[in-house]
DNA sequence: TGAACATATGAACACTTATTCATATTACAT
DNA sequence: ATGTAATATGAATAAGTGTTCATATGTTCA
């Protein structure tokens, strides 16, 4: 080896995150790493939706959505609001859209 | 159903993306779903590295880091110096550390 | 030239994930 | 109560992904 291993793996763990949260950020980025589920937060960019809305807007199954919904729900990203038989599905965060234009301006460079 | 879907899906199109957008999104997010290539891109935040220190800071096998490093560069978020034997890895946009930290913003809120 | 080293890569495997189908649950209307 | 509609969910399946092992490629040095 023609580097100092021992000092830049030092230099290199000092400011490196504990696994648990690599762990939570990985699950976190693994929402927004699906076309369907992109869509979905998409559509609510512009008012809340319900299930079948969204289903019908994409052109996909209503059991799909749910499905989908669940992990959107899970990571903190969308709740709900229950109306009669419908779900309302609203953004829980308002940094979605700006992560979304992040990765807009990587991707169109 | 109790709402006007026509209209309602009408709305929600007009400013969703086209799919090939999409799809670039969810390729674009999906590198930064797996713990393995968040660490690499951590450990370059520091300075740039060789494929073996890469593996030797997070104690994994160097076929692991180096099939990594090819996503990576596949998706234009490191780039390659080569000096010798060595290739040396360093981050490609500087956007990345801003991508982490909303993350990081969601996670701990 | 040959040995040693750093990196890259193909194949195999285990694991995860998205979608579909079938069905359960819940709410409402008659 | 019964039927209908909206949503949720479990099981099955097909496709995708990360890691490992083995090996190839490329570079340096003796």
């Amino acid at each position: 080896m023609s580097h100092d291993h021992e000092k830049i793996v030092k230099a290199t763990l000092k400011n490196m995150p504990d696994m648990d949260t690599i762990f939570d950020l990985a699950d976190f980025f693994k929402v927004f790493s699906d076309s369907t589920r992109i869509r979905i937060m998409c559509a609510l960019f512009e008012q809340e939706l319900s299930v079948c809305c969204i289903a019908e807007s994409l052109n996909m199954e209503q059991s799909t959505i749910s499905h989908q919904l669940r992990i959107l729900r899970r990571e903190n990203l969308v709740k709900v609001r229950k109306d009669g038989k419908q779900s309302y599905y609203s953004l829980a965060d308002d940094h979605i859209k700006l992560i979304f234009e992040m990765g807009l301006e990587h991707i169109t460079e």
